[in-house]
DNA sequence: GTCGGAATGCTATAGTATATAGCGTTATCC
DNA sequence: GGATAACGCTATATACTATAGCATTCCGAC
C-alpha cells in the first residue's frame, strides 16, 4: 500500500481516492452509499472524501432522489481515473511479478480466502 | 492485523507491544535500537512504547553503555510475553487454516519475496 | 589525545487512516 | 400516517507512523 501510495502522488491521489474514483468510472451514476459499501468505506469517511473530488472538478453530483445522490465523473475525472487505474494495475503487475508464474493463482485465491474469512466481515 | 489486536486485548497489548515483548523473550539483554532494527520501528516510536512497557513493570531497563540501554523480561512480563506469543501462534494458526495445507509453504515464499521487493526497503 | 561523525535514546509534532456519536432529512413499509 | 431505516454530513476521537531536532556518548582517524 505504501508503494502504490507513492506511484499514485503524482497524480495527487491517495489510494482510497484512485479506487473510489475507477469505481465510479466503472459504474456510472452509482450512489455514494454504494461506493461505500463495496468499498467498505463508512459514510463519515466518504462525505469529506468525496466533498474533495468534487471540489477538484473530478466527479459531478446528481441528486436521485431527496436523500441519496448520484455521481459521474467529469472529463478531468474520466480522464484521471484511467491515469489511476493504469498505475494500479502496473502496481498489480510489478507485485505479481516478484512471485513465479505458476503460484499467482493460488497465491490470489489463498488471499481472498484469508480475506472472506477475516473476523467480522463476511464478504460476499 | 485487525483481528491480532482484537485477540490481544484481553491481554492489553496492541500487536507492536507483543512483537516487542516476545523479541525481548527470544532475546534477553537486547538492546533498545537492535528491537528497532529488527521490527522496523523508528527510535522515536520506539521510546515512548518501552517507557510504557517499562512503566507495566514488563520489563527492566540496564545501563550497558553511556547511551545504550539493555532490555530484559520481568517475570510478569515473561509471563505476559508467553501468553502473546500464544495468541499470535494461534491466530497464525486460524489464518493458515483458511488455506489448503498444500499451498501454506508457497503462499509463505510469495508474501516474502512480495516483502523483500517492498519499495525502498530491501529486507535481508 | 582530540576531534568529527555516527549511534542512541528521547521529545514534540505532523500527517494519515479510520472509528464513533450524533444530527437533519427523506424514503419506505406496515 | 407514523415508526423505522437509509442517506449524507459534521465533529471528534483513536491509532499508527513519520519527520525534525536535541543532548549525550562512543569510536575511529589523524
Amino acid at each position: 500500500m505504501a508503494s502504490l501510495a507513492e506511484q499514485l502522488t503524482p497524480l495527487d491521489l491517495r489510494p482510497t481516492d484512485a479506487s473510489v474514483l475507477v469505481t465510479i468510472q466503472a459504474n456510472p451514476r452509482i450512489r455514494q452509499s454504494e461506493i461505500g459499501r463495496m468499498l467498505d468505506i463508512r459514510s463519515a469517511n466518504m462525505a469529506p472524501l468525496i466533498a474533495k473530488l468534487d471540489q477538484r472538478g473530478l466527479i459531478e453530483r446528481e441528486q436521485v432522489d431527496g436523500r441519496s445522490q448520484c455521481l459521474t465523473l467529469t472529463a478531468a475525472g474520466g480522464a484521471l481515473a484511467s491515469q489511476a487505474l493504469a498505475v494500479m494495475q502496473q502496481h498489480d503487475a510489478e507485485i505479481r511479478a516478484r512471485i513465479p508464474q505458476e503460484t499467482q493463482q493460488p497465491f490470489l485465491n489463498a488471499l481472498t480466502a484469508i480475506w472472506r474469512g477475516a473476523s467480522g466481515k463476511p464478504k460476499k
